[in-house]
DNA sequence: GCCAACGTTGGC
DNA sequence: GCCAACGTTGGC
């Protein structure tokens, strides 16, 4: 099931997100050329069987696209450690962005854990659903570019939370890993899929998905009612992707951040796996 | 179910 | 390229 959809700030260069307008054109324009993106552009494409049927849980096998990831890994990861002042001036250069992209990076992704249909598919998906996954589990369903964006710059052995939006208790409930890199959202081609997508072609996958695994699940989750309170001007989290950008599903999150909200769940009973 | 925030559409 | 209308997200 689609994890979220994904939502707001549509950077793509194509903005041509038809799904839920209305107003869309007249007609879901078949044009292929019409739809791609930039980073897509070369799509490559391999697969294209589309399987009607069964909308998920395909591990889709197909090599990655070679596309340039769009997305800056700009989110200021300070390095409170690494202040090397030895060999400052060689650095800066390459480095200030090197330093940024060759670091891990880790992010956030929401999913709803509460029954919600969409299309005629239930989208539940809590963190008890991935844990009891057995194969890796791909994120699909997102359909906004600068989600589908951070998608797309994850590289594999990245670390996520797992965040449980639109229902009772919203916020941070576990930890997963990016086991595999991005590949075509192939739901996105299947009319009953809950977020098919008819402007993206298979033979030009618009949408993407990374797999995921299970980490852990946090003894007690950290709502967003604290995250906020740790977002509060001057506080750890005062420049947290999700706090400002509240509808975006697929979000950084720096590693002063990450390290921060471990340190907060290691003192409320840790994680368990 | 309401509604604030914010993105997109498309006429001009 | 502006911007009003309108749609979606997602917390409450």
């Amino acid at each position: 099931m689609p994890k979220r959809k994904a939502s707001q700030l549509e950077t793509g260069p194509d903005s041509t997100n038809l799904r839920r307008s209305t107003r869309r054109r007249s007609q879901l324009v078949p044009s292929p050329a019409a739809e791609v993106d930039a980073s897509s552009a070369t799509s490559t494409t391999k697969r294209m069987e589309k399987k009607e049927k069964e909308p998920k849980l395909q591990k889709v096998v197909e090599k990655p696209q070679k596309e340039t990831n769009k997305a800056p890994p700009k989110s200021q990861a300070k390095p409170t450690k690494p202040a090397k002042t030895s060999k400052p001036a060689l650095e800066t250069g390459k480095n200030a962005t090197k330093a940024e992209s060759s670091e891990k990076s880790y992010w956030l992704m929401k999913a709803e854990p509460e029954s919600r249909f969409e299309n005629g598919t239930d989208i539940k998906f809590s963190i008890d659903d991935l844990a009891s996954r057995t194969e890796p589990e791909p994120w699909d369903g997102i359909r906004a570019y600068a989600a589908r964006n951070n998608l797309r710059s994850m590289k594999k052995g990245e670390l996520a939370f797992f965040y449980h939006s639109n229902c009772k208790e919203p916020g941070i409930v576990g930890t997963m890993e990016i086991v595999e890199e991005h590949s075509p959202d192939v739901s996105a081609h299947d009319p009953k899929a809950p977020y098919y997508d008819a402007s993206s072609k298979p033979e030009d996958p618009k949408w993407s998905v990374v797999h995921v695994k299970f980490r852990s699940k946090f003894a007690q989750p950290i709502g967003l009612k604290e995250l906020r309170e740790f977002g509060k001007p001057g506080e750890p989290l005062e420049n947290m992707q999700l706090l400002k950008q509240s509808r975006l599903s697929v979000s950084r999150v720096s590693p002063a951040e990450w390290e921060y909200l471990m340190s907060v769940v290691n003192q409320r009973g840790g994680e368990t796996q």
